[in-house]
DNA sequence: GCAAAATATTTACACTGGAAACATGCAAGA
DNA sequence: TCTTGCATGTTTCCAGTGTAAATATTTTGC
């Protein structure tokens, strides 16, 4: 009797491509872009620097499959502590969420959106992508921008949103935007959310 | 009789200091961040690949210098196009402008805000950054957001209005948006400025 | 003119990602 | 059981990178 898990079980390490997409997130959150070295993350694993080959090809690869498991721990910060909310709590949540998970991870946030370090016509990548954004879009709709009637009224309101979280958190990361280090909130850049509860958990 | 510019005439190559920093431009205009190598830059104008140390320390120093440069080249997209204008007309300029100068100048705007390669806390750096943000800055007031007054209304439409183009581009440019490829307009994103006129130009 | 400083080159070194040849371990078929 | 085939890793090598140290060359100040 065989286990249930999925039927690809690497023969001599175990499971080596997902060791290698973790230990390149461990690498990033401890020591930055400039310490993700191949040879860096092979070593944090136990393996020689051409090992992952194999699985992804290229450093390219490697940073595309980091980049999608980033994908997915940033749906997961912008739908925690949304369960159960009314709409507004949900909202406040997800985009509170968006901007925490790029103060608590932000090698990985700018690698995410970095073209030249990831290939970002990979399929895993972009559905990975295309989650994260649906959470964004699917509140979108219930903040009431853009009344004008018009067609691609919903569409431009997701992009809307999304540029205005998103350039919020980068604008931080890159030290332009405030030297204090306190922790951001989506109430800076959105009055209608100015009289909600400050952040339930610390940074 | 010497020439009424700045003292700082330097010795062998003339100006060495600025033309590493205009071959760089071309370089990653023509080329993108990869090709982007300290090497690649001194052999462009013709210098050994060490001479750059002399003027900016290390490849950092000449990539702030660099940015430094994108800056002022930034503020003048934003400037243009506003002369003589009224003051919606300068608003539309300002910001399209910002987000013409990232999709012709889509490496060096990235290079602009990415501090893992750029010394942010550099003076000329800080400062062309600082000149760049006042024109957006100066035309926030104009748009009449954030009307709670509040003590601080005024920082936080700046903030408001600059999380908004910036994140704008930025996505744009992280092929995550669209595939298009096709002229970004501000009215995209502003339903405000969905009646002026389209760009004036090509991209 | 001469000493000192600024500017640029040469050389060497540690590091990177990638390619090729080789070794190892697992699976399935005779 | 033995053997063939394939997936997985290692070893070795190579071109390329940024940086440091020693050296050469030119300009400036006196």
């Amino acid at each position: 009797m065989q286990d249930a898990s999925p039927p690809k079980k690497p023969y001599h390490h175990g499971s080596l491509k997902e060791a290698l997409v973790a230990a390149g997130i461990e690498i990033l959150d401890a020591r930055g872009l400039e310490a993700l070295s191949l040879r860096a993350i092979a070593a944090h694993v136990g393996v020689s620097h051409t090992a992952p080959k194999n699985h992804f090809g290229s450093l390219k690869g490697l940073l595309t499959a980091i980049a999608a498991e980033g994908f997915a721990r940033h749906r997961a910060f912008m739908l925690d502590g949304a369960q159960g909310g009314d709409a507004k709590a949900r909202q406040y949540a997800a985009m509170q969420g968006y901007i925490r998970f790029a103060q608590v991870h932000p090698h990985l946030f700018r690698l995410m959106f970095s073209p030249a370090l990831c290939a970002m016509d990979d399929p895993d990548l972009m559905a990975a992508a295309r989650a994260s954004y649906g959470v964004l879009a699917s509140i979108a709709k219930g903040l009431d921008w853009d009344k004008s009637g018009a067609a691609d009224a919903d569409r431009r309101a997701e992009l809307m949103l999304w540029s205005l979280v998103h350039g919020y958190a980068m604008l931080s990361l890159s030290g332009s935007a405030q030297g204090t280090g306190a922790v951001l909130s989506i109430s800076d850049i959105m009055p209608d959310f100015g009289y909600l509860p400050k952040d339930h958990r610390a940074p």
